[in-house]
DNA sequence: CCGCGATCTAAGCGGCGCTAACATCCGGCC
DNA sequence: GGCCGGATGTTAGCGCCGCTTAGATCGCGG
């Protein structure tokens, strides 16, 4: 955490008081910002809005952030972390590897019916460049690939390679997400129960394949 | 087509020569706009450099286009037709029914990765909501419905719900192609070959299936 | 050939991201 | 305790932006 200065602007502050300093802006910006692209969208937000929201001047935002994209970045690391506690949450769950495999799709798509528009900040190409994302990514990556080898050799999933078979997976759990965060006509306006139960059918449909031959 | 005014500003124009009226404005800026687009990002166009580019002012743009949204939405519709152009083109090569799902899927994430920022902006939540893709997308809808009931009556695809098919095959698809025109950290910088080449693997893999049970 | 609608220009409004120069305040060091 | 340096604010302003309004210019149909 970041600290925190002794006589920065509380809760309980008083409605007239004017301090020179703010204390808390940085989170203060960041929960502000947060919460409007959430509700609004990226472009709903603007550095001098969000000041005179904290009631600074418009110059002091950058004293915290030192440019735009650094605050949208932030806000889709945030989200990316979110993202990424609820995944870890149903995988302790258990279950064998492909149970656990579709307990994470339903979270992932659920979250991106829920916030459609921090799915998508998250996945865009400047917070996907960032450190951060990747890091994280790649975690989850290596703990997929361990499911799947687990599966293997359970004798629940073909021997195929484990990292194309990760990627495959995945590959359906982002373009389901996706779809629903960006409001595809086929899959428009579903609520996070409905996007739960097309989450189960299109991973019991990979588990079982489209094909006969 | 838009008619194309007679004693407008041909390719053969004169460097010094400026008349009143360029004739052929509209085209002019969705040209420069969609290059532009192309290559730098949404973010990179502006309303006045695409006036200045055109030798008017920055206030001409605005007869063609109402705002700047409706010009990138008339970009999108523009990547989007290419992009429709492209599927129909390998789907006459017919084969069985999977073959051609596994070659449009191919031309999809091939186009995702030669045009990444281009295929984000038809997927972009305001080109969805406009009529143009909506219309496209479920006249391919309807034919990979079609498809999937054929392939059936084949004995090559399984009894399930058609339309659970159609969605679970576009919906993996769709998460390959955005995952690499997003440059996410599993498959960045393919290039179309090894795109090529990943799709084919995950669609074949989501014939065969990943589940032994 | 003329007038009317389509197309363009000039000028300007308010907002934006960001910077520079200066003010204030807090924590730490003697 | 006092002071001093760096963190965190302020004011002012630059240049660009999207977009609007009012008027100039053009070209086509009657």
């Amino acid at each position: 955490m970041l600290r925190f200065a002794g006589r920065g602007a509380g809760l309980g502050e008083g409605v007239g008081e004017k301090r020179y300093h703010h204390g808390n802006l940085r989170e203060a910006l960041l929960e502000a910002a947060f919460r409007l692209v959430d509700e609004e969208g990226p472009e709903a937000i603007s550095m001098r809005a969000l000041a005179r929201e904290a009631g600074v001047s418009s110059a002091a935002p950058f004293r915290h952030f030192p440019d735009k994209q650094v605050l949208l970045d932030a806000i889709a690391a945030k989200a990316g972390a979110e993202i990424d506690r609820r995944l870890d949450e149903v995988a302790v769950e258990c279950g064998d590897a492909l149970t656990q495999f579709r307990a994470m799709t339903v979270a992932y798509v659920r979250y991106a019916a829920e916030h459609p528009v921090l799915f998508g900040l998250v996945h865009s190409r400047s917070a996907i460049s960032g450190r951060f994302l990747g890091q994280v990514d790649d975690e989850r990556r290596l703990k997929l690939i361990a499911l799947i080898i687990e599966g293997q050799n359970a004798g629940l999933i073909p021997d195929a390679d484990p990292e194309l078979i990760a990627l495959t997976s995945e590959a359906l759990t982002h373009g389901l997400a996706r779809m629903i965060a960006d409001r595809h006509p086929r899959v428009r306006n579903l609520d996070s129960e409905e996007a739960r139960k097309l989450a189960l059918a299109a991973t019991q449909l990979l588990q079982t394949g489209i094909g006969l031959a």
